[in-house]
DNA sequence: TTGTAAGCGTTATCAG
DNA sequence: CTGATAACGCTTACAA
């Protein structure tokens, strides 16, 4: 047992020093020496099996095993121009949404033996411009998650490489985009059935698409059923923008309120039962996406689910078929949101 | 507006044919050429500023930018071994605890203008092993976040490129490692004053290094107490983990318990509400980490936090630090543990 | 300070 | 099927 008591230091340089790295790595020199043969033949059989004398091809393999060798990623993109890789960029690596988004677009990505980079805009577009400009050179596309950019700003990016957008809909740039009416839809019909004539709309920030496609959507679906609906300042997307509005939602006098996302609902969930507005009987609420923790709440959320996963998978799947030249973008299945009611949404 | 009502299409080729990505980028011949210098002076004018002709400098740039011209890192990592990249494997995308890590790690990439290259080994060994040896060729160094790799395994890669295991002692590898004992020291104390005598301890997967120091830590603390304290089996490091232990845990007899994580300590507090037992008056339960969540359960849990982020960072600087021809490792400020009192803990 | 030239590890083209 | 050989875009002694 290694245990040191208390008192741990921070960074321990380990017992023992910590080792160098020396060795470098072998080549396709290295094997083609070791196998009798032209590097180039090297080249071939490890990169294109079959195309190659069985023999050769497994005195090669054995070769190459026994120096334990490994490609220079690197130094086969050059002449390819692919890195086998793809970029992510979310706008805020906390908010749990992105887990899924994440871990989608990383299966998929892995899968076909690509590896993710993952970047965090921060909210900010400055900073989501500068780490799309930053990223593009050493990945094979791009898939950005919660854009706060311009269209043109994307349409430019799309026009060096590969881009989708998650959940976004930009002029000639492709992109991935769950129907929000489904549930929308849903949820409306649950809220009337529930006997609310008067909603709200918490948005979330104001360049962000989903957070207009929300409200629209919401709008649409109460207007065919003559709900009155009203909108809200806008709200930053985080549990602290929840509980800063809940002034605004109590004084709008509504029973039932969407928020742009489950964080913000959280947050006005906590801050509203804290000062005594009781859920769901003072105010029912319903978020969206189904994050982390919405079941877990007191009470739990009813809120909107979207396919997160798979939508991320969809738009990496859509990124690779493209560079390997297919046209018509792989259309996945149908991404449909869908209502997951549990205990924040009452009678009126 | 584009929205076209319900009924969207997953996948949306988008308006307007997708473009194409033609227009090949500028190379520093390119600049070269433009400006009337060398390729080479091009190089050293963008790469190490100061050691050229102020004039020609800005010339340089000026050609530069107006070509839009981005260094292609390909290229770069070819003569100089380096791709300003570092990965990070983490064992599940999915719990809350890699939030902060993720961040913590990109940031500090970020920060130093290096990209995060981010896996997950989904809990298993075999794949975890897979990725490492994926993502090594392609990176500048690796930081493990939880790994259930043999240290065998660990000191190999360790050999090939710097290597930094997070919450892990491995021999001859360098670790950030946040101090347990605080942070259980005060939890025992807390549980001490509350009159608890008989504690439980239920562990995370056997391979966890953390597990066992937690279990370590807690079983010492409790000693210099004369508190009893049982192990349980282990169980699954998720929620559905603690969910399942809930038997074992009431057989246990205890009137109070650690769990490896706070997913489990959820899991757990929510089966137990479920089922009758209430907390903290039947049970009180201390998890580790503090995650997104943590504080609005019900009752909220009380929890050892970690400074996760600062962990991360200070595993990302170390590795920047070595690569940047530093022998000892930058050692960080202290990471300690720390007990937060919420309301799963209550008098035995 | 700047130019020349070699080299980084692969792939790709072209003969043989 | 395999071997030369020229890229790929950038860095880096070494010279000038």
């Amino acid at each position: 047992m290694t245990s040191t008591g208390s008192g741990d230091d921070a960074v321990a340089p380990a017992a023992g020093a910590t080792r160098a790295h020396p060795r470098k790595a072998a080549t396709i020199y290295d094997i083609a020496q070791l196998a009798g043969v032209d590097p180039s033949t090297v080249s071939r059989a490890l990169s294109k099996p079959g195309r190659i004398n069985a023999i050769t091809a497994q005195k090669i393999q054995e070769a190459a095993r026994s120096l334990n060798y490994r490609v220079n990623p690197a130094a086969r993109a050059l002449p390819t121009g692919r890195t086998r890789t793809i970029g992510l960029i979310v706008s805020d690596i906390t908010n749990p949404v992105f887990f899924d988004i994440v871990r989608g677009a990383e299966q998929e990505a892995a899968n076909q033996n690509y590896t993710l980079v993952l970047a965090e805009s921060r909210e900010s577009n400055d900073t989501e411009l500068l780490t799309a400009h930053r990223l593009l050179p050493s990945v094979d596309g791009l898939i950005l998650a919660t854009s706060r950019l311009d269209s043109e700003q994307i349409q430019e990016l799309a026009d060096e490489k590969p881009v989708v957008v998650l959940n976004r809909v930009v002029d000639g740039v492709e992109s991935v985009v769950a129907d929000v009416d489904a549930g929308v839809g849903q949820a409306v019909e649950h809220l009337a059935g529930l006997g609310h004539r008067r909603v709200g709309y918490l948005p979330g920030p104001e360049r962000s698409w989903v957070s207009g496609r929300r409200g629209e959507a919401i709008a649409r679906q109460c207007a065919q059923r003559d709900i009155e609906v009203t909108m809200l300042p806008a709200a930053r997307p985080m549990m602290e923008g929840g509980r800063q509005s809940a002034g605004d939602v109590l004084a709008a006098g509504v029973t039932a309120l969407f928020t742009y996302n489950d964080l913000q609902a959280i947050g006005l969930l906590l801050e509203l039962t804290a000062t005594g507005t009781r859920v769901p009987d003072g105010l029912s609420i319903i978020g969206f996406d189904d994050i982390f923790g919405a079941d877990f709440t007191t009470p739990p959320l009813t809120t909107v689910a979207a396919p997160h996963a798979e939508t991320a998978a969809s738009a990496a799947r859509s990124i690779l078929a493209r560079l390997d030249g297919e046209e018509r973008p792989a259309s996945g299945a149908h991404l449909r949101t869908e209502l997951v009611v549990r205990g924040s949404t009452g009678p009126a």
